[in-house]
RNA sequence: CGGGGCGUAGCGCAGUCUGGUAGCGCAUCUGCUUUGGGAGCAGGAGGUCGGCCGUUCAAAUCGGCUCGCCCCGACCA
């Protein structure tokens, strides 16, 4: 293709709105325009390689045995209802009327369709186990779209949902879409981690979340330093001490201190000369059966999730000041849990605290020299606070280290949600009728690209892993109007368009400057670069854009050798160049 | 939704405080020169200064309203 004829705007600066790399280099390379906020437009670079990732997640999803199909964009408000997430789901989901008034909403996710498809055709555990997949473009209306394509409210998605007869069966299928991930990932060049996440009520390790390890992450990736232990922050437990501390100080005896208008950690430890780590915060929540109390270093925080798992409430939030001065007799900040009379969880980390602060249960007071056991009894001590870097790893003698990563896939064993709300069920051998169950299995296709960009980057642009890039082969004659190097650049060209090769032929009467920023702004990986050394001593510059070596090739040798380059780089794997 | 910021040529910005004929760099168009890392010279085109209402002899500039965008936070199958 001619670099002439393709739009491929590149811009000389930065645009103001953008903030993160790959944002930045998919405006500049001029893959990307934006229409509305978190609404893009697809130029032609751009494009090429979205299509580029579809295409790996599209033969990959097929080698696993899932169907494609299409479902519209546009749903009925009715299926909604039925699954009841028309209440639930809130003002992410985008909704409208058509001229008869009939409301729709625009997809941000297909469960219910899909369930409603399968609840029509599928009648037998013969037609089991399942897999059924699109691409296609989803609308969430965030409330802050941001980063470019990594955020936006439309965005393109591969979601897959399984259908299985029973556990078993849906176990294999979530295996099986593991390994499929990891599969599309590692083609699209990309360093990954599949992480655990949280599950929900449903419980298990059954939901992974694909993370690309990269600065500009939304996500912290908890991992372990010396196993393969990696989960979300929201998941990520913490080992309880296993060398309690045997050498405490002594009990001293309890003390109530005033402490006038000192509410936060902050101030009581100002006020008291104490640090954090020798106050205990209690906490008090209103959950489905009344309200909780729950007690964690002054240093740590709760992990509500955890908490909420842990004492069996389907909704579970901080109580009111109403309800806290109620319960604990005294205003917010003073709440503690000597004379508590509630539900009293704690953290494992308060297990070897001694002598420490917590609040009187009475205004303008705190207690000091509380002790466990000896001044209050807790219901249970366990894991309830959010993980820190150096945290013991649940699962070896390891310490927890946190990275950033952007969520790109996500895989999630549903069970039967959705098949029971809207009535999805098969007969089985004894023709009895039970209900199917359901996983589901999400790819962002734009995030895996911009991912693949903040990752693959220099300071003058993007580096494409081969898989992605939009052409494999840049042509770069450094002057048109020198007739002995278009001609030849011409037919290189040519050669290689013959043998299918993606090549683009940068024929624009520009200044050789100009040329080499545009293709280091693109980043295709393969150069090929004609200029003086072939007119004076006839040989052509070949250069990876990820490595700053130049190889001299003759005429008559380049497509071969550019065809070698490319077969390596496949075979290769995709570690080469990173 | 709360806080902060911005809207002036395709892009990046100055001008706004202190009202008086709308500017700079890059890009773009024409011509000549130039051709290995974002060229030089000469000439040209491009704006209802986000919108509406108001104040004023006069508004990009002052006031009110409104729309859009960006950042931080809260939220998030």
């Amino acid at each position: 293709m001619r670099y002439s004829k393709v739009l491929i705007p590149t811009l000389r600066e930065e645009p103001a709105e953008a903030e993160v790399v790959s944002h930045k280099l998919m405006l500049r390379a001029g893959m990307i325009r934006k229409l509305a906020a978190g609404v893009y437009n697809y130029l032609p670079l751009g494009l090429r390689v979205i299509r580029k990732v579809e295409q790996i997640i599209r033969e990959e999803m097929d080698r696993s045995g899932a169907l494609e199909v299409l479902m519209p964009w546009v749903q009925p408000a009715e299926l909604w209802e039925e699954s009841g997430r028309w209440e639930d789901y809130g003002k992410e989901l985008l909704r409208f009327q058509d001229r008869h008034e009939r409301w729709f909403c625009l997809g941000p996710t297909h469960e219910e369709v899909i369930t409603d498809i399968v609840r029509k055709d599928v009648r037998s555990y013969r037609q089991l186990p399942l897999n059924l997949y699109q691409i296609q473009t989803k609308f969430r209306d965030e409330i802050r779209p941001r980063f470019g394509l990594m955020r936006g409210r439309e965005f393109g998605m591969k979601d897959a949902y399984s259908f299985d007869a029973d556990e078993q069966g849906a176990e294999e299928s979530y295996r099986v879409m593991f390994d499929t991930y990891c599969r599309i990932f590692a083609r699209c060049g990309l360093k990954f981690r599949a992480v655990e996440a949280e599950t929900g009520p449903i419980g298990g390790s059954f939901s992974h979340e694909f993370m690309v390890l990269a600065e500009t992450g939304e996500d912290i990736v908890v991992s372990c330093d010396s196993c393969d232990y990696a989960a979300n922050l929201e998941k990520a437990e913490i080992e309880r001490s296993k060398t309690p501390n045997k050498e405490k100080a002594k009990p001293k005896p309890l003390e109530l201190v005033s402490t006038p208008g000192m509410k936060t950690v902050e101030e009581v430890c100002g006020f008291l000369k104490v640090k954090p780590q020798s106050l205990v915060k209690t906490l008090i929540y209103q959950g489905d059966s009344g309200p909780i109390a729950a007690l964690v270093r002054g240093d740590h925080e709760i992990n509500e999730t955890k908490l909420r798992r842990l004492v069996g409430c389907e909704r579970l939030e901080l109580a009111s000041e109403e309800v806290i001065e109620q319960v604990s007799g005294a205003p917010l900040g003073f709440a503690g849990p000597v004379g508590l009379k509630m539900r009293l969880i704690a953290d494992q980390g308060i297990e070897d605290m001694v002598n420490f602060v917590t609040g009187a249960n009475k205004a303008d007071a705190h207690l000091v020299n509380v002790n466990l056991g000896r001044d209050f009894q807790v219901e249970e001590l366990s894991d309830v606070r959010v993980a820190r870097e150096g945290d013991p790893c649940p699962r070896c003698e390891g310490k927890l280290l946190f990275n950033r990563g952007i969520e790109v896939g996500h895989v999630f064993k549903l069970g039967t949600k959705y098949s029971k709300a809207l009535k999805a069920t098969y007969l089985d051998e004894q023709g009895t009728e039970r209900l199917i169950i359901m996983g589901c299995y999400g790819i962002g296709v734009g995030r895996t690209a911009a991912a693949a960009i903040e990752q693959h980057h220099d300071d003058k642009g993007i580096i494409f892993p081969p898989a992605l890039a939009p052409f494999q082969v840049l042509i770069l004659p450094v002057n048109v109007k020198e007739e002995r190097l278009s001609g030849v650049a011409e037919n290189i060209h040519h050669s290689l368009e013959e043998r299918g090769i993606e090549v683009l032929l940068d024929d624009r009467d520009e200044r050789p400057g100009v040329k080499f920023k545009d293709a280091d702004l693109i980043g295709i990986p393969l150069r090929v670069t004609l200029g003086n050394r072939f007119i004076k001593e006839g040989v052509i510059e070949l250069k990876w854009r990820w490595s700053e070596e130049i190889d001299l090739v003759r005429e008559e040798d380049m497509v071969d050798e550019v065809l070698k380059r490319l077969k390596s780089i496949k075979e290769g794997g995709d570690d080469e160049h990173s």
